[in-house]
Formats: structure tokens, sequence, C-alpha cells
DNA sequence: ACGATGATGAAC
DNA sequence: TTCATCATCGTA
């Protein structure tokens, strides 16, 4: 089973979407140019990885999203159609990648703070090479950054639910538990170069 | 425990 | 235009 997440399985509640994530696959596509008996080759390899921990921002009243002031340039895309990405600088250094959840006009997103062996949420995009190039496109092959089902089943059993990390300053939105992530290591979690036409 | 780092949004 | 803040991380 291997099948491409859509905008229909984003457009749901955004709790509930962050813990489904958990087992579903972040694959990056990587093109090269090669050198191959004279001629320049296309060549495209997939890597997959396992994602094992997101944390959901949902709706205006979420005083820890970016969303909890209105919309901006910056956060136009949460308010926006679901199954795109949101992608933003952080800290000056590090660019974190949202998941857009939520129809037009409602703003949500989840954040992919790890997946495969990668954890920490700036680690991971560094290692998949993922900046704000992808900010507000569609999560899909054309992108080169999409999820996918490949009939991974987490149990609740090994599911943690913890507060978000980082939102102290949310008030009465700091303690609830927005952060889902996976307990125990759970095989395969990575997948590197899948079979892919150029 | 803290500094690097620079974009962001609000205040002025 | 200035200023405080910040969905982090590496070093200590």
């Amino acid at each position: 089973m291997r099948k491409i997440l859509t905008s229909e399985f984003f457009d749901r509640d955004a709790k509930k979407i962050a813990r489904e994530l958990l087992g579903k696959y972040l694959v990056r596509r990587h093109h090269s140019l090669i050198r191959e008996n004279k001629r320049i080759m296309k060549r495209g390899r997939n890597d997959a990885f396992m994602i094992t921990e997101t944390e959901a921002y949902d709706g205006p009243r979420d005083k820890a999203s970016h969303a909890s002031r209105g919309k901006t340039k910056r956060n136009a895309p949460m308010f926006g159609l679901p199954g795109r990405w949101y992608v933003y600088l952080c800290y000056g250094t590090y660019e974190m990648l949202n998941i857009v959840i939520g129809k037009g006009g409602y703003p949500a997103a989840i954040l992919i703070r790890g997946a495969g062996s990668h954890k920490g949420p700036g680690k991971l995009t560094k290692a998949l090479r993922i900046d704000r190039e992808f900010n507000n496109k569609i999560a899909d092959k054309k992108t080169g950054l999409w999820i996918e089902d490949r009939g991974v089943k987490i149990f609740p059993k090994d599911i943690i639910r913890t507060p978000r990390v980082g939102v102290h300053y949310a008030k009465e939105w700091a303690g609830k538990p927005y952060r889902f992530l996976i307990k125990n290591k759970i095989q395969p979690l990575v997948m590197k170069g899948t079979k892919a036409k150029p």
C-alpha cells in the first residue's frame, strides 16, 4: 500500500491528523544531473522518512499559533487551502516545516518535528534540504515533497502526548497536549533511494 | 544556561 | 525606524 495524502486527508480536525501522521512517510525527491556516455541525464531519487513527531496548531484562538494575531504576510498559507506546505524561518536559523490543515479561512497547520532518525524540526529540514522555497506549495510529487501512507499502523499504546515545545508564552494554550510522538522506535523508519522515474 | 541569528510584527 | 520576541540548536 502506497497512497499519497491529498487535500481531503488534511481537511479535518488538526489534532486528529497530527496523531494520524505518526507512521506516515515524508517523502523528499532529489534531482541531480549526471554525465553518462557523454550525455547529461536527469536522475531522481526519493528518500522516505517515517514521521515520528508532530504538533498541531489549531485555529485563530490558539495563542501558540502564528495565526492567533490574525492573517499576515508570513502566516497567510495557514489561512489557505489544506495540503500545502507552510515553511518559515525560526530564530533566524532554522526552517520549520508545516502542513496546512483545514478549509480555506480556518488557520491551522501541523509542525513536523521528527521523521526517520531526524529529531528536531530544524535538523529535519536541514537534513532534507527543505526551505522556504516550498512555502505555500502543494504537497505532491511535482513539488518534490509530499506525505504517503505506506500502511504502517501506530497503535495508541505507542503514542505519547505532551504539551508543545517552546510555547510557554501561550497562556492557557501552552499546556494543551497538542504534541504527538512515537514512544518506541518502530521499523522501518527510513527508506532510501526508492525507485523513481525521471 | 546561554548566545547565534535574522525575520517578524507591533509600537512609535 | 526601532525594538522585543521567537514553533531551535549546539556548546557549556
